[in-house]
Order: C-alpha cells, then sequence, then structure tokens
DNA sequence: CCCTGACCTCAACTTAGATTGAGGTTATCG
DNA sequence: CGATAACCTCAATCTAAGTTGAGGTCAGGG
C-alpha cells in the first residue's frame, strides 16, 4: 500500500470526507497542492491526507482557511513533513483554543450574573461592549475584556 | 432624561456601538422595532438598546441572527420587558454556551494527546472527523463525538 | 471501439452579516 | 432663510467557504 504514492482527487475525497469541490477550492487558496497527470488530472501525495485532517481540526478550532493556509505554509517545502512538524503546527492552535475557551468561559460567567440581576445594560454589563469578539479573525486582533463595573440598581428595565 | 422616551437611530448607534447601517439590518430582519415620526424618521423606545445588548451578547455565544430573532420574538409585544423577561432569555444561551465549552475542551483534550503523538491520522484522531461542528447551527444540530481510538504507532507520518 | 464514470475549467449562485453608494428628504442651528 | 448634518430607500458590493452547473476531456472495462 504504501507502493502507490499518489492518489486521485476521488480517492482523497472519500478518504477524508471532503467533497471534491472543497478539494478544488483548497487547492486553489494554496492549502493543498497536486502534480498533474499528462492527461490534466491532479495527483497528491499520501501526505495530504494529512494536511486534509490539519485543516478540519483548525476549521474545528474556528481558525479561518486564510490562517490555517499561512500556518501550512511554515511547513517544509519539499521534504515530507515528520512528525515534529505537525506537532509544531498543531500546537500553534492550542493557544487560539485556550483564548477562546476562557472568553466563552467569561461571557458565561458574565451572562450568570447579569441572569441574576436581568441587567443586559449596554453601559454597565461586561457583555455588551466586549471588544474581544475579533480574536483569530485577522492580523491585529484585539484580546482586551474591559474591566467589568457592578451590575447598578437602576440598570434593569425602567 | 427619562423624559424623553424615544431615540434616533443615530443616537441608538453611538450608544450601542452598532453602525446605523447594521441596526436598518437588524430591524429589516426583525430584531428590532421602530415607531417612524412624520418625516419618515425612526424612533426607537429606549429598551431597543437592551435588545441591542442581547443580540450583540448572542452572537459573541455564535448564535446566528435568525436564532437571536426567534428569541426576541418570545418578548411582550407592547409591554416594555421586564427584567424577568430578559433573564428568562438570557438562561436559554446558558445552555448552548456549556455546550460550546465543553465541545472546545473536547477539542483541546484531543489536540493535546495529538501533539503528543504527531498524528492527526484521518482515519484514527477523534479530531478529524468531528461530527459535532454544526451545534447550535440549524434545529437538527448533532451533538455526538465519534469514540476515541487510540493513536496506533503507524500514524506519524511514513 | 465505445460507453461510462471520473475528471477538467470556469462562472454563477448560496448564506450570513453586514457595508457602501447613489440619489433624495428632513431637521436643526444661526 | 439657508446651510449642513442627519436621515431615508434601494441596489450593489463584500468576505468566507463553499456548491452547482454547463460544457468538455480522459481512462478503463467489456
Amino acid at each position: 500500500m504504501p507502493n502507490n504514492p499518489e492518489i486521485t482527487v476521488g480517492q482523497l475525497s472519500s478518504r477524508s470526507g471532503v467533497a471534491v469541490s472543497a478539494l478544488h477550492f483548497y487547492e486553489s487558496k494554496g492549502l493543498i497542492r497536486s502534480r498533474r497527470t499528462a492527461g490534466n488530472q491532479r495527483r497528491f501525495s499520501r501526505d495530504t491526507l494529512r494536511r486534509i485532517a490539519f485543516i478540519r481540526v483548525s476549521q474545528r478550532v474556528g481558525i479561518p482557511l486564510r490562517a490555517i493556509q499561512e500556518a501550512l505554509s511554515a511547513l517544509p517545502d519539499e521534504r515530507t513533513p515528520t512528525r515534529e512538524d505537525w506537532a509544531r503546527l498543531s500546537a500553534m492552535w492550542q493557544h487560539e483554543l485556550d483564548d477562546r475557551i476562557r472568553q466563552l468561559e467569561r461571557l458565561r460567567h458574565g451572562l450568570t450574573e447579569c441572569i441574576a440581576c436581568g441587567c443586559l445594560s449596554l453601559d454597565r454589563c461586561a457583555l455588551a461592549n466586549p471588544d474581544d469578539v475579533a480574536a483569530a479573525s485577522g492580523p491585529g486582533s484585539r484580546l482586551m475584556v474591559a474591566p467589568r463595573r457592578e451590575c447598578a440598581p437602576d440598570c434593569g428595565p425602567e
């Protein structure tokens, strides 16, 4: 089985569960690469499967394709990536993931308080005016959360 | 100040931090409502601010506008919503939020293991083949995660 | 040899959540 | 009264992440 080193787009699709059209799309975005046969058909090397696994995992973390592409471009260009190469890449997302979990937990905490007071006041509630929505959505992402203020007595409905 | 009960779209925008165009958009989607003046300008009641706070918080949780609209439609139609009304609504998202946190934590756990083994194999890694991506994105959301299999010795690069 | 299924390209369409612009009206300040 | 800022509608555009379809080619089996 390690004898036929290349696979077709259809095989790649059925093995990865990703539609052929999506694979074309990924290739057009530079996330995967292929060689062409004499008849202009794509042939993928086996480690493309691993690339796709990485892409799917990354998408689950919430990373946009654009950023995944940039991460993948850190892989060695002609040598087949080693286990360490992949581990290094995966570690990158772990920070992202930690951040996102922390954000959601802050949000959950805030929501609990705000349910208690029923407030949801734009001025006072940490939940409004987030400033950390854009995490992992672009280069200059801002990660701060405004310091919480107390829910004031008048922050319920008038 | 509680004397002028209505605000313009510009005031709503600057107080909420949401662009006027977005407010128009929200109104077109039925998330907020307005009265019109003789000159066809929008006038919003004050509790629209709270609606917008709710919308923003919900978006942070990852709820699509469509679902936010449905939730908001549970608010009383002519009476100003009470603190309890809002609390009831907010509580709905808490379950969503818990789910999402749990998912991300599972993902993080899996990622840690996969970093250790460097695998990311489509066949063996729980991280590929998720089946729980679509949580909170549509009515029949599937929440299962495939039972984990061990990372096998050959799941590193060949 | 020819049929069929897998493959090719390219353009158009999809959904979500808006933003931008054109062209025109209203409200307010001095 | 006039300038200007804020408002109005409606259509077009944008990004992300693809899917769908038209029209045409390639490869392998019977």
